[in-house]
DNA sequence: CATGAATGAGTCTTCATTCAT
DNA sequence: AATGAATGAAGACTCATTCAT
């Protein structure tokens, strides 16, 4: 199966960046201390202390404590972003997905894994997007290119078929998206629980959309 | 229609308090800088300043900055968010809500008109939730309790006429909650767009959610 | 004798304004800081535990660490400086100066005293000139106009008894000024030498002067 | 005419040092930033990328930031200033000064436009003397001897003819300097005018010298 | 010689909190 | 109850200096 973890990705981009060991260090430090105690309420003595570094050398190459975190979100948004989707749309037209409902089948479950396996960087991003919605105008450009593009393609074959109702991909998406979330938020933000079955979450996800998105005759 | 309004609720519930009015005037201000601004990045002397008291006079009563969060959250949790359930709760009985699609229609419009109108408060809340995620484990317990207990009389209802699909009554709001939020997050915690349809979100919202929710025959 | 000390003036400006003593010290221990080592090289704890205030103190009524250079300079451009012109204009008069060489030498020994005593001031002044001569662009309107003014009718009186050669006043003033810093300049900024005789030093400035300011039949 | 230029000569020593061409890099540029903003407001990476060198270049040869102000005010007190001195002694001789008023034109003019053309040099100068007054003591034995010799038989042969008051050479050179420094002193240090006419001020001022230093009958 | 990453002490500044009035 | 001056610990950030390469 695909890798598809933020983390491996956001290593793999920081080796191939010319950061030295220790700055790497930094941001993979920072990225893990902002995700369990909040940006504001990590100091850079906290950051530079975890990352066995001087405080100085943090500040040499990020100038500031949000150079940091742009740092972190910037490459992930850059790359992360696009290598994770790609990677998912590569694997949609893998997998051969003949109906429907085994895109849904595989959509929902390899997203609620993304989203599981991702939460700290989930997290980083959501306190950013609370503080700084501007970051997320900036992404939905590329999201809605992505949706009408290559996943449109997609959700037009189904549509052809008679298999999918014929409303706007965004329109789509956001149910899947909402009925998607409704299961993976209180993972991802709320108390983890052990007994968190994404087999049985995709499959209930999957039945209350093949309902809500199936033409009527 | 009713007030559903959490300021105008929070407001209730200090007049009924004891607390003085610069007191009170401190709560108010700092909902308010807290929303905006976010808690870590609001200064005790900023909210002394903008309710128009001395800093001391803030501690006086809060003792701490996190008491005054505590004593903004609190009383929400406490009654607005009761009063707001039972207000909810009584339209229902008195809009007398003959069958699913009603009842979907006037709930739908109804919370997102309540999210949008409360944006605010909602944020603040979002924040605290990302920093500890204990608060909502207190609340989830009175959620359960309203969901099985009087809104699961609702469904019932429904289920019984066969109107509704024979889920556990958690399953169902679940859906609900993740087509309503698919709507209304963008307006709250992205930017709020002016040209945001209400009534056809809330259309759309029912269409869906009616073809996801009704037996199969 | 007249006061004629900066220092003095500058205690009761401090008395007269509403700065709390701890305040008033903070301004009082960095005047004299500033004029030893200089403002770059004094720091704000230095001045705190010299003061001994807190440093927060320091802060929370001068903001910042130039604001305290500032709250030194302003009052003294702004009250200082006129009460000693003042003080000094009233004294030319008082002591009816019969003939430009009792003027001379009761102006150049006045001065003279005036700026050995007040060292310290003068020294921060100069700094400051020196890293933001803006601040002299202020003040020589007020010289230009008190030089033009009542000094000006003082040396009228003497062209006008034919003792004075007739030229502008900024030019007379010009030369009295640089005589009168050819003395005081090395005591001021150099090595204050103890064998510093300001009588002598004000005998041969004046008749030098004498010399060069007399007309010639 | 004479070069009389402090960069110029400054340029020149470096040249005949045994320093690279980088090293001499970093005294030129600090030269110059020390001037425009100061010593203590100059930090040694901004010295390194203005000199287009590395932090470690910088430190390698000079061991301290006070060493590279050593480097720069050590040779022009031991090279540029005889330098200059020599120079400005060679030409009175040269220009056959017939008599005190020749001299004190050609000295009083050039002397202003060394001082004009030098004003970063001595800017810096100022600075260090502001802080740290031994500087000067070492200097005023030169000087001391200068005038006491070179510029000494000049002034006696003025002396002797019965064109020059028999005052000590200190104290003429005393009211030659203050009455230059009156002119030149507002142009180096505040806001170097425009306007500014050299040649009216030079005529001025050897005006009121002559009558200041010519025997009375 | 030259580099530049790394250092860590020190700087200015903020801020929650206390307390005498 | 209310004030606001005072506190001091902690924060972000700077900078002269070192050292392995």
């Amino acid at each position: 199966m695909q890798v598809n973890n933020v983390e491996t990705l956001f290593k793999k981009t920081l080796r191939e960046s010319d950061l030295s060991a220790k700055q790497q260090s930094v941001l993979q430090v920072s990225l893990n201390l902002f995700a369990e105690q909040g940006f504001d309420r990590t100091s850079t003595s906290e950051i530079a202390k975890a990352a066995g570094v001087s405080e100085g050398t943090v500040f040499k190459q990020f100038k500031t404590k949000d150079g940091i975190l742009k740092a972190i979100l910037d490459p992930i948004v850059a790359h992360v972003v696009p290598m994770v989707a790609t990677e998912f749309l590569d694997e949609l037209k893998t997998n051969n997905l003949v109906d429907l409902k085994s895109f849904l089948q595989y959509a929902i479950q390899d997203r609620m894994t993304f989203a599981v396996e991702n939460r700290q960087q989930i997290k980083v991003f959501a306190q950013e997007i609370l503080r700084n919605p501007k970051i997320i105008t900036d992404l939905s450009g590329k999201v809605e290119a992505v949706v009408n593009g290559q996943v449109g393609e997609v959700l037009q074959q189904f549509k052809d078929r008679g298999e999918l109702v014929d409303w706007p991909n965004m329109r789509i998406i956001r149910y899947l998206v909402g009925i998607l979330g409704s299961y993976v938020f209180p993972q991802v933000f709320l108390a983890p629980t052990a007994d968190f079955d994404a087999d049985k979450a995709s499959q209930e996800a999957v039945e209350v959309l093949m309902r809500g998105l199936t033409p009527v005759k």
